[in-house]
RNA sequence: GGCUACGUAGCUCAGUCGGUUAGAGCGAGCGGCUCAUAUCCGCUAGGUCCGGGGUUCGAAUCCCUGCGUAGCCA
């Protein structure tokens, strides 16, 4: 029996979880399912990082102390997974016990190895980003980056020599290929490596919220030994020495892409130097766009894990992420794009075979299981088996390639050949051959238990209601009983089902309006925020302007800034235009005058008369008006750009 | 600015080592079936494989270059 051990990052419990730490753990959980269904000892390991100086800070500011903070906070990521109804093994927690022994091991090893060393670190540090700037990413006192303040700050810290190990690390990511994927997240990695590495800060004397340095607890272990050792505390590092030999190294450690170079680079060489073996593979995902648009705080567009769970079914959810997001890949969260999955794969293809197949069964035989071909000779039932092989085969190669929407795009291509094979064989135009009508239900019904079993890893609760359906034993339902076909029993009493997945209404237009704006208006806020405020050349293009000559001028009545202009555009008749200039312009003074216009304004009406253009003036300090104006041999007409 | 990817149908993407007529799903149009959740099956339309140059008997694929997008670094 093979092993699997499959972790996620432990997540820092400042903040409410949102999209990007459900879909980490959804995923591991269809992994750690897959290999258990496999007949893998499996081990899925996820929880909460909880110590530093943001949690210390945020505790003050509550009037609570940190521990009372984390526990809270903590168990909003449990009762998430929970709500998830996720399957790890362990939620571990950096506050634990037996962690902080591990972590004081690990220290131990480090230094026995003579990695860790005491010493100066001087350089300008802002406490809300608890992060170093140097000098060129500083400016007036605040980091350019995050625009948070900066001091000038000189602090004893232990160091950890992280340069000792780059050829290490080089070597080991040469000789192992698949140690950190996807390809470009490797290529990143191994080009930060290569253009050198700098000794770790591994302490801080500015907090105490952390695990003390053995022998020196005036320092606390800076985030990335405490974090990151939570990998090996799970299986029983330094403690229990069967269970970690059972499952260390991890098979995989999913992270998200911002975190990479943590466990990539650091992590690795902190083993190297505790001799340790390293990790199988570092597998960097995705972020999730929400509509179109990155997610950020500024936005405000996080969408609320618990929210989400509500929102859909978790059955839906799941596949969706998995289906939607090659791995590695960042991926769009679109409520249209999951309705359309939702509908067309889930509902369309696998629920309505499930129903028609169950149905026939029931209306035609009785609900039993009729039995197998003695020899499959029919062309048709002979492709669906081998249909059915091929699919096992590749979706477990997709599993190992970890391409999960690609085993999914397998198994619902099986539920599409079935639903053709359905079409193919007609068993309801052979009532008066019942035996082959018995040959072709059972065909479909057999293919139908590779479709639920394969898919039980990614959609749990719809494969167990189609197997529980089937009546179908523990022993058909692992990927062992689809090595060959036939195992579905004759004489087993089948019953329909409840409707697998309920069919969505996708978002109506005005749904999508609202989520058009609001990308609009988001759009708009980033371009504030980067201060330039750019618009394209299409953009530009966009904005049609005309020289414009003024044929007739009035006053507009009760409107004392107002004018009423008439203005030749090049057209066949004047356009009315509403401009706030009076107080500047007597009307007398404006008629003749080239100016220049926008023509493909929508129109407005102001004070109950139309205006169809506006005309471009600039105004001056003291509220005056300037007309951009043109020469009397520029015709008016005349496309300005 | 340096490095690394990527750019293929309306949309999302596949395309192995350079090898027949560039594919799939969704969407669109047409036809068929009636067991079924208004489902299922079939057919059709739709392509400057980002532009330009090169290597080759042959290029979506390899090389150079330009443009665009993303990520990492400075």
């Amino acid at each position: 029996m093979s092993k699997f051990y499959v972790t996620t990052p432990i997540y820092y419990v400042n903040g409410a979880p949102h999209i990007g730490h459900a879909y980490t753990t959804i995923l591991a959980d269809a992994m750690a399912r897959y290999h258990r269904t496999r007949g893998d000892d499996v081990y899925f390991l996820t929880g909460t990082d909880e110590h530093g100086l943001k949690i210390q800070r945020a505790a003050e500011q509550q009037g609570i102390s940190p521990e009372q903070m984390v526990d809270e906070n903590s168990a909003k990521f449990r009762e998430l997974f929970e709500k998830l109804e996720l399957t790890h093994d362990r939620f571990i927690r950096t506050t634990e016990d037996d962690h902080r022994r591990t972590v004081e091991e690990m220290v131990q090893r480090m230094t026995d190895a003579g990695d860790i060393y005491l010493d100066k670190y001087e350089g300008w540090y802002s406490a809300s980003d608890e992060a170093y700037y140097s000098e060129d990413e500083i400016e007036d006192g605040v980091a350019i980056a995050s625009g948070s303040p900066v001091e000038w700050v000189e602090e004893e810290s232990y160091f950890f020599r992280l340069s000792k190990y780059e050829d290490r690390l080089l070597q080991w990511y040469e000789s192992n290929p698949d140690s950190v994927a996807p390809q470009a997240r490797k290529n990143e990695v191994v080009s930060f490596v290569e253009s050198g590495l700098k000794d770790l800060s591994i302490s801080r004397t500015t907090f105490s919220w952390g695990i003390p340095m053995p022998d020196d607890p005036e320092h606390v272990l800076y985030v990335w030994v405490d974090a990151l050792t939570n990998y090996i505390t799970a299986v029983g590092a330094f403690e229990d020495q069967q269970r970690f030999d059972r499952y260390w190294p991890a098979d995989i450690h999913l992270i998200g892409k911002d975190i990479l170079r943590f466990h990539a680079v650091y992590w690795p060489a902190f083993l190297m130097s505790a001799e340790l073996p390293l990790p199988q593979q570092v597998y960097a995902h995705g972020w999730w766009t929400v509509e179109g648009e990155k997610m950020s705080k500024s936005k405000g567009n996080f969408i609320d894990a618990f929210e989400l769970a509500d929102e859909y079914d978790l059955d839906v959810l799941r596949y969706f992420m998995m289906r939607e997001m090659p791995l590695g890949k960042d991926g769009n969260f679109s409520k249209a794009r999951l309705v359309e999955r939702n509908n067309a794969e889930l509902a369309d293809n696998v629920g309505n075979l499930v129903n028609r197949t169950l149905s026939m069964t029931g209306g035609f035989v009785d609900g039993e299981v009729p039995s197998m071909p003695a020899e499959l000779t029919e062309e048709a039932d002979v492709e669906l088996r081998n249909h059915c092989i091929e699919t096992v085969q590749a979706v477990d190669n997709a599993m190992k390639d970890r391409q999960p929407h690609r085993a999914l795009e397998r198994i619902t291509a099986l539920a599409g050949e079935t639903n053709n094979y359905i079409q193919t064989v007609q068993p309801w135009a052979l009532k008066e051959k019942p035996n082959r009508q018995g040959e072709t239900l059972y065909c479909a019904l057999e293919a139908i238990r590779y479709v639920a079993v394969l898919l039980s890893p990614f959609v749990p609760d719809a494969a167990a209601r189609i197997m529980d359906a089937m009546n179908l034993g523990d022993e058909l339902r692992t990927l062992d009983s689809l090595q060959s076909w036939g195992g579905l029993e004759a004489g087993t009493n089948v019953r329909k089902p409840d409707v697998l997945f309920e069919k969505l209404d996708p978002p109506s237009e005005q749904e999508e309006d609202e989520q058009q704006e609001e990308q609009e208006q988001t759009e708009e806020a980033d371009e504030d925020e980067e201060g330039a405020n750019l618009i394209s050349f299409d953009q530009f293009m966009e904005v049609q302007m005309r020289v414009g000559e003024i044929v007739e001028a009035n006053d507009v009545e009760d409107a004392d800034k107002l004018l009423h202009l008439f203005v030749d555009v090049g057209e066949d008749e004047p356009r009315s235009v509403v401009a706030g200039i009076a107080t500047t312009f007597d009307p007398d003074e404006l008629v003749g005058r080239r100016v220049t216009m926008v023509t493909n304004l929508q129109p407005a009406k102001l004070f109950g008369i139309e205006s169809q253009a506006m005309l471009l003036a600039a105004q001056r300090e003291d509220g005056t008006y300037a007309l951009a104006e043109y020469p009397d041999d520029v015709a008016p007409g005349t496309s300005v750009s």
